[in-house]
DNA sequence: CGATAGATTGATCACCTTCAACTGCCGTGG
DNA sequence: CCACGGCAGTTGAAGGTGATCAATCTATCG
């Protein structure tokens, strides 16, 4: 048993890798068995649905973040869903073992802590962000969100590596696909944005911000 | 030096307790000042504003909660404002002498770690709150987040005992003050809530949750 | 290669914002 | 203590934004 963790990876580091492939769900409202996974590479999106079936994207997970914290932390009504949108390599800890250890040493307990911490961050800027009463300033917000959380700088340019459908920003902006389309198209009649090999491009983020700010403002020409 | 905190407010009972009255902005954006606040008694709000100045309610904090949590933890663009929207009491610790006490004592530590992960909770409830499509849902669902929350049962009523304004309505769920006003009156009408001393009272919680359920069928009579 | 899910585009119309005018309430200062 | 100012709430009318429906197209995966 390895007591010298310095951080998540370390935690998990006895742990085998498990394989997933894009679209399988990890975790199920109904699950009953409670493992803490560890992301090692890929992406995890959690989402709840309505009475209708419609899905309602959280936020997406990727490598170094840790889920499901609140069912793990706290009882609570399971109404989540973590499910895969890459391949992906997870790592797997029962509760049990994960709460021995992290309590017995507060320096790996502050490490988790401040990646909880983190992963609380990312669910706030989403709160904000839905927050904006006009479709298109939600969408903005939304793709300048993803650039922050997974762009990588490509020069001036900005490339969202991360596998994310017209469907999804629907599902995570409270907006339907067709309109999401629309306004997509427009971003790129506008040169704001791209394509490039299925991830979307910001080709000018300082651009893309004053838009954001020029969209809500109701005295705009 | 009291080393046998084994909840928040054993951690805090050395602070000697500060009152503010209602309306009084506790933490603002450009504060350079970094302490711990424990909320002994009261409701304070954060939110963040956009450039046209209206304001995106966060959540609504209340006894027994911490913050500032993010800028706290880890260094962040800060865009948050804390609020009171009651008369409150708080008490504050030096964020070093904080961190300096929860590293050494994994106990304390992992109550904050809980409490963490319950307001992290309340973001995620209010997060798909926000991504019901329809202005009616997303209203019944923060009453019933309010409920859940502030609620205290009155037979089989609920009274949602936090000060809450139509206007702190909008500000939470992205609709405007005129059509929270229009729609708080129709569940009125329904007899759904009602009026208590200037708190809002549910009537019928169960008819409540029933009516979201409806209002996001498209196929409803 | 067929099936399924996502994306596109157009037309219609409902929902909700906006604007405006008015009322009510509360805290503050003279 | 009263008057005032400002903010919250109410109500009505009008117009725009974005949902919905439908038809077609494309991409992906077994």
């Amino acid at each position: 048993m390895k007591n010298t963790s310095k951080n998540l990876a370390d935690l998990f580091s006895e742990q085998h890798p498990r394989s997933y492939k894009k679209g399988q769900i990890i975790i199920r409202p109904d699950d009953t068995s409670n493992g803490i996974f560890y992301l090692e590479k890929g992406h995890v999106k959690s989402y709840s649905l309505t009475e209708q079936g419609e899905q309602k994207n959280h936020i997406i997970y990727k490598t170094g973040d840790i889920f499901p914290l609140i069912r793990s932390f706290i009882p609570t009504n399971r109404s989540v869903f973590f499910e895969t949108i890459d391949n992906s390599t997870l790592k797997m800890m029962e509760k049990e073992y994960f709460f021995t250890t992290i309590k017995a040493d507060a320096q790996i307990l502050f490490e988790i802590t401040k990646k909880i911490i983190e992963i609380m961050k990312t669910h706030i800027e989403r709160l904000d962000g839905l927050e904006y009463t006009k479709a298109n300033s939600r969408i903005i917000d939304y793709l300048l969100f993803l650039a922050d959380h997974f762009g990588k700088r490509k020069g001036k340019k900005i490339l969202i590596e991360v596998p994310i459908t017209h469907k999804d920003i629907a599902d995570s902006t409270a907006i339907s696909r067709e309109t999401v389309s629309r306004e997509i198209e427009e971003l790129k009649r506008k040169k704001l944005i791209g394509d490039k090999n299925k991830y979307i491009l910001i080709k000018n983020i300082k651009k893309l911000e004053r838009e954001l700010k020029l969209q809500s403002d109701p005295k705009r020409l």
